[in-house]
RNA sequence: GUCCCCAUCGUCUAGCCCGGCCUAGGACACCUCCCUUUCACGGAGGAGACAGGGGUUCGAAUCCCCUUGGGGACGCCA
């Protein structure tokens, strides 16, 4: 059998990480099976909360995250008439009927529902009451002549075999008064029609599943197989979503995520392959299995993604990361990039890429490669150049400016030398020029960054530390 | 309120289905030490959990029941 899947957003906002960990899931799923095939569906029925501006954040969103869906998305809306069909024909069956309830009406069976301790909503008041009664001016709505005896179950790869009594569930509406298809109609009748064989969604659709199944079973088709994932909590262990300031995956890419390191994270939090952490997206792709999904809700924990983050950055290659700091320095500092400030970068990255977290880190603690002299100086460093710092650095000059040999390893030997010889520690050096090249008291190695900047400039830097105010 | 689900270190989890190998393993965070020109990285240690109570059993984190706690769902939203 191939497996198909699906991610089935509404466009109502931006892809948030709960919906980028189902949408992981799936792809992942997905792309286990050589032929597998993963859809995307865009669930716009509701005509006045969806957007386009959302519908291009989630097909942004997913790109960035790197997972791909196989042909054209499919716009839910327009399948409007199918959805429809398949309710005229229930309704032609005998398996649907026009509900002509008011919303006041609705309304009062639903607070009666709540006092009597019914989940139970709809009381079936049309369901086997003459058409002929109907209200003159009322447009119907269509509902599902549901069991009222018996139960439903659903054989959950994730949660397991889940029943619930037929009383519990009402008549669902598969029509609305306008004719237009309601979410339960349209999920059941897509997922038909794509050919859906795994439905792998966020477990707040469980209970949706029994109403899908009543209508799978009315439809006469077969089922999907159905994997409820648990929930992304907040910190508060709160159902973590849009309307709880859940952050789209682009707040992520620009407060300086990789996407591979979100994937990592999302990967993990709720499926395990034993003790293994970093799992490369190859890897997660041929151990992926629904069986090895948690039952229960994490909750999301910016601290580890952020140290998965640090990793992946040390990973990353350079030009990449060069690229992804130059554009984030060139809104940072408009106009004020030396121009060589690429080289530099890149020449001092693997410096920097150990002492970042994210790429804004990265790009925060870059840019005094990146910038024209004179750099600006933190008060910390600026503490470095008192008078004792001035000192050795002026004394330091003098042996930089005639160094035989300019690179890392000969400038740190003649560092040394030159400390030991006046009795200090090395530290006691090379803080004052730390301060001169980088305007701060924490850098890479002071050394790797006078190679990188080349003896003009690291004189040039010290002279403007020696003249400073 | 009703229905459904969940329950191992602070957090993510392994182990649970197929009881003994568990004096419960790993990761993040935290603490100590080492490396060291700062900060990181890296390395070595440490502290830290089977929610509670009943069963079943020679033996339970693992099976059963109850309690408690947490979550989700109860729309002509998706």
């Amino acid at each position: 059998m191939t497996v198909v899947t699906r991610f089935a957003p509404s466009p109502t906002g931006y892809l948030h990480i709960g919906g980028a960990r189902t949408a992981l899931y799936n792809w992942l799923f997905a792309r286990h099976f050589p032929d597998g095939k993963f859809y995307l569906r865009i669930e716009d029925t509701d005509r006045k909360r969806s957007t386009q501006d959302a519908v291009d954040a989630i097909f942004d969103g997913l790109t960035w995250l790197g997972l791909d869906w196989d042909g054209d998305p499919i716009s839910q809306f327009e399948r409007a008439d199918q959805h429809r069909a398949a309710a005229e024909r229930l309704l032609a069956e005998g398996k649907a009927y026009k509900c002509y309830c008011s919303p006041e009406e609705l309304a009062a069976m639903r607070d009666a529902a709540r006092k009597e301790g019914r989940q139970r909503m709809y009381d079936g008041t049309w369901r086997d009451r003459d058409p002929a009664e109907a209200p003159a001016g009322v447009d119907p709505v269509i509902r599902l002549k549901a069991p009222l005896e018996g139960e439903t179950v659903i054989d959950d790869l994730v949660q397991g075999q889940v029943t619930v009594a037929n009383a519990q569930l009402d008549d669902m509406v598969l029509l609305r008064a306008d004719g237009t298809p309601t979410y339960m109609l349209a999920v059941v009748v897509d997922d038909h029609d794509m050919g859906i064989t795994h439905v792998i969604r966020g477990d707040d659709h469980l209970t949706n599943a029994f109403r899908q199944t009543q209508l799978y079973l009315a439809l006469g088709w077969d089922r999907p197989q159905f994997a409820h994932i648990p929930l992304i909590h907040g910190p508060d262990g709160a159902k973590m979503s849009k309307r709880h300031g859940a952050l789209g995956v682009e707040a992520y890419r620009d407060d300086g995520f990789l996407p591979e390191a979100l994937r990592n994270y999302l990967l993990r939090l709720g499926w395990s392959h034993g003790d293994d952490e970093i799992i490369s997206t190859e890897q997660a792709i041929e151990w992926f299995g629904l069986e090895n999904v948690g039952k229960s809700a994490a909750r999301f924990d910016l601290v580890k993604l952020t140290n998965l983050n640090g990793h992946y950055i040390r990973e990353a290659d350079n030009h990449r990361l060069v690229d992804l700091i130059m554009a984030r320095l060139d809104t940072a500092y408009p106009g004020k990039l030396a121009k060589e400030a690429r080289d530099r970068l890149f020449k001092g990255m693997a410096g920097l890429k150990e002492r970042a977290k994210t790429i804004s880190e990265l790009s925060e603690n870059a840019s005094f490669y990146a910038l024209d002299r004179p750099i600006q100086m933190t008060e910390k460093a600026s503490q470095q150049l008192g008078s004792e710092g001035t000192g050795l650095l002026r004394e330091l000059r003098s042996v930089l400016e005639t160094a035989d040999t300019w690179s890392d390893e000969a400038l740190m030997a003649t560092a040394r030398e030159f400390a030991e010889t006046g009795g200090r520690k090395l530290g006691a050096v090379a803080q004052p020029v730390r301060a001169a090249l980088t305007g701060s008291t924490v850098s890479p190695s002071v050394f790797e960054i006078m190679d990188v900047l080349g003896r003009e400039e690291t004189l040039g830097r010290i002279d403007d530390a020696l003249t400073g105010p």
